[in-house]
DNA sequence: GTACTATTGCAACATTGTCGCATTAATTTT
DNA sequence: AAAATTAATGCGACAATGTTGCAATAGTAC
């Protein structure tokens, strides 16, 4: 199935770009004039789909999404952890990956590191 | 708020002994004859506050429960990965603890870190 | 046994994400 | 440039999961 450009697809990509944290639905939505629900989720589902962006379940459950750097629809690498604000509830991308060793016969297809407390800015004291 | 031992609790408990899994919330009630499916909620939670029990999120946002092997109320230490197949879709802890390190400032709470794929049995070949 | 209050069941609700379907519009073909 | 093809959209309904208020029940301490 070839994607299409759409005025949509550009503005959420646009969204995206314009943050250093990963956003969540209704964060994007805000950001937006009307683009219906549904079709932010299907723009933000294919965008994962196509290493554009990759998704981070926080532990609400609730799905957060930040831009790749070096993705592409092959090739997802993003074992790297994330963190999450209590306060803020801000989401961000750490640098560092994490290194992964599986018991024999097992594979590896996506890895969800979440670590989640008081950024900077929120800690007590 | 002091806890009373009551037989919903003691059979949940029960369950999660049973099994060398983590385990969501419908896996438990099935095992159950018929506490109410707010009770079994609550009595997750109340697992989880007290250091009986840690939850995992899995990444479609369910979340699973596993019991903690030496935690109490003052004290949680999870820095282990956990595992979900995305075909049996069990969920199980690593024995490995990870090493967490935060930039200047930053607290950490708590930490799920989940990787997917394919377990030792469902791996394709 | 009584008093106190934690726990339970029930029903309603909240949140988040998905899906089917008809319509619209991006892209390719003619 | 017009027609054809089909991906994308909007809408509404739905699914899944978890929470909450409230009245009734049942542990626990005395």
């Amino acid at each position: 199935m070839k994607r299409r450009n759409t005025p949509s697809k550009e503005k959420v990509l646009s969204i995206l770009k314009s943050q250093n944290y990963a956003m969540c639905h209704d964060t994007i939505a805000e950001q937006t004039d009307d683009i219906n629900r549904a079709t932010i989720y299907r723009i933000l589902n294919q965008f994962c789909e196509d290493g554009v962006a990759h998704r981070i379940t926080s532990e609400s459950g609730k799905q957060f999404f930040a831009l790749c750097k070096s993705c592409n629809a092959e090739e997802h690498h993003h074992n790297h952890l994330h963190f999450q604000c209590n306060s803020c509830e801000k989401v961000e991308c750490f640098k560092s990956e994490i290194n992964i060793s599986l018991p024999e016969g097992y594979q590896i297809e996506n890895f969800n590191g979440l670590i989640s407390g008081f950024c900077n800015g929120c800690a007590p004291n």
